[in-house]
DNA sequence: CGTAGGGTTAAGGATT
DNA sequence: AATCCTTAACCCTACG
């Protein structure tokens, strides 16, 4: 109405988002190459939303375009929905870490690499803000959800999964705000731990990553043992024993009976997930992490690496025990593996290098420390990069002070 | 400092 | 063309 001044200084900022480094400078630029998978973008509209041509956001603006001073703001793609599933999903995975009196950068940082890797290019800041939209969005339907709102769109899975996530943190307690990812130390502390990004996993395996990418014999890079069977968490079931897991796990957490009754009898809810060529069958009858444990436990995942479920058709499905039943795809999460020169005292010439993989800024943040450096250097170069985004998978660096 | 959370602005497609 | 509607992006404030 009677808004006709302040454009400019919104439009700057917002420009300034997209082209000059405020938020982090597209990876596309630099020369961080981060190929995306060529974008897959699947447009289906967003309930209803619409979501035009070429599914590249935003970043791609600038390659053409530094920045022209007269550039016609355009604001970033309306969000699809695996786009807006996968960031619920991830969110989700590591809610428990985010504490509100500390700086949460990293993690969104980390929210968002991932919604990179997955083809979905969205900066930090468009995922906290996406997030935040979510929350506000969700809560207002909340309120006046009396009155017939009670369509079943896209928005009310997304709505189902973001109250899942606030009931857990309630549930969990104020607990998970102070005690930071718990030390691994003891018992039911360490599956609140999640599997996704254990940040604060020091100890364990700190050559860390042991596991490499792709381990020379071509086989999916994990660390998985010779022996595939479950061993030991409720819902990992193997092909032979689906039944005996009747499983409820210690962090069930609903009571209500939900969708009529619910028995202590194994209903034989239990979905398929694949990794190369192993299939498991997982149970589904427990909390989120109850299920991500079972997977873990299931395919020998010992690793701070991110993992998620893809569905049949390639969307990538939270852990939910209200997932749909069916066989679904374990995706690991590849990390980002560069190679580091180390030198001898004196001499000039790098002694040896080496592959190294980051799963998690701190990872990246663990390794510079234990070496006393502060930030890695280019190769043949001086650019220091102090951020694991920066990097360049592939590239040669050096330690630096 | 940082975050959460609420509000606001405005881009841009859809509808009339 | 005008209007409506959704939603990305921004602003402000309280709180720790």
């Amino acid at each position: 109405m009677y808004m006709s001044e302040k454009p400019q200084q919104q439009q700057e900022s917002a420009i300034d988002f997209y082209n000059s480094g405020k938020q982090e400078p597209p990876h596309q630029n630099n020369n961080m190459i981060i190929q995306l998978p060529s974008q897959p973008h699947h447009h289906l509209a967003d309930g209803g939303a619409t979501t035009p041509s070429g599914g590249i956001t935003a970043t791609n603006h600038n390659s053409s375009n530094p920045s022209s001073s007269s550039a016609p703001k355009k604001r970033a793609e309306t969000w699809v929905q695996e786009e807006t599933r996968t960031l619920i999903s991830l969110r989700k995975e590591i809610d428990m870490l985010f504490n509100t009196s500390k700086s949460n950068k990293h993690l969104w940082d980390n929210i968002s690499l991932k919604m990179r890797e997955k083809g979905f290019d969205r900066s930090p800041t468009m995922c906290t803000d996406k997030w935040r939209n979510l929350l506000k969005e969700f809560k207002k339907a909340k309120q006046n959800n009396q009155d017939g709102n009670g369509n079943g769109s896209a928005k009310m899975s997304y709505y189902k999964e973001i109250e899942e996530i606030l009931r857990e943190r309630s549930k969990n307690g104020p607990s998970w705000k102070n005690s930071e990812a718990s030390n691994n130390a003891g018992g039911a502390g360490a599956s609140k731990v999640d599997s996704f990004m254990q940040f604060a996993d020091k100890g364990i395996d700190d050559t860390g990553l042991t596991f490499g990418p792709v381990e020379a014999n071509g086989r999916s890079a994990l660390n998985l043992e010779r022996r595939l069977d479950h061993d030991g968490h409720p819902l990992a079931i193997t092909a032979a024993d689906a039944v005996g897991a009747s499983g409820v796990s210690p962090w069930n957490w609903r009571e209500t009976p939900g969708s009529g009754e619910q028995t202590n009898t194994y209903d034989g809810r239990v979905i398929t997930v694949k990794l190369g060529d192993y299939t498991k069958r997982i149970g589904i009858d427990g909390s989120a992490e109850a299920i991500k444990e079972a997977i873990k436990s299931a395919f020998r995942l010992r690793t701070r690496r991110a993992f998620w479920l893809e569905d049949e058709d390639n969307v990538v499905r939270s852990l939910d025990r209200d997932m749909p039943l069916g066989n679904y795809t374990l995706h690991v999460d590849e990390g980002l593996t560069i190679k580091v020169c180390f030198y001898e005292e004196s001499d000039p010439l790098p002694v040896h290098t080496e592959d190294k993989t980051f799963y998690t800024e701190d990872d990246f943040r663990e390794f510079l420390s234990r070496r006393g450096w502060t930030c890695l250097r280019e190769y043949n170069g001086y650019r220091n990069f102090d951020s694991m985004d920066e990097l360049c998978p592939g590239a040669i660096y050096r330690g630096s002070n």
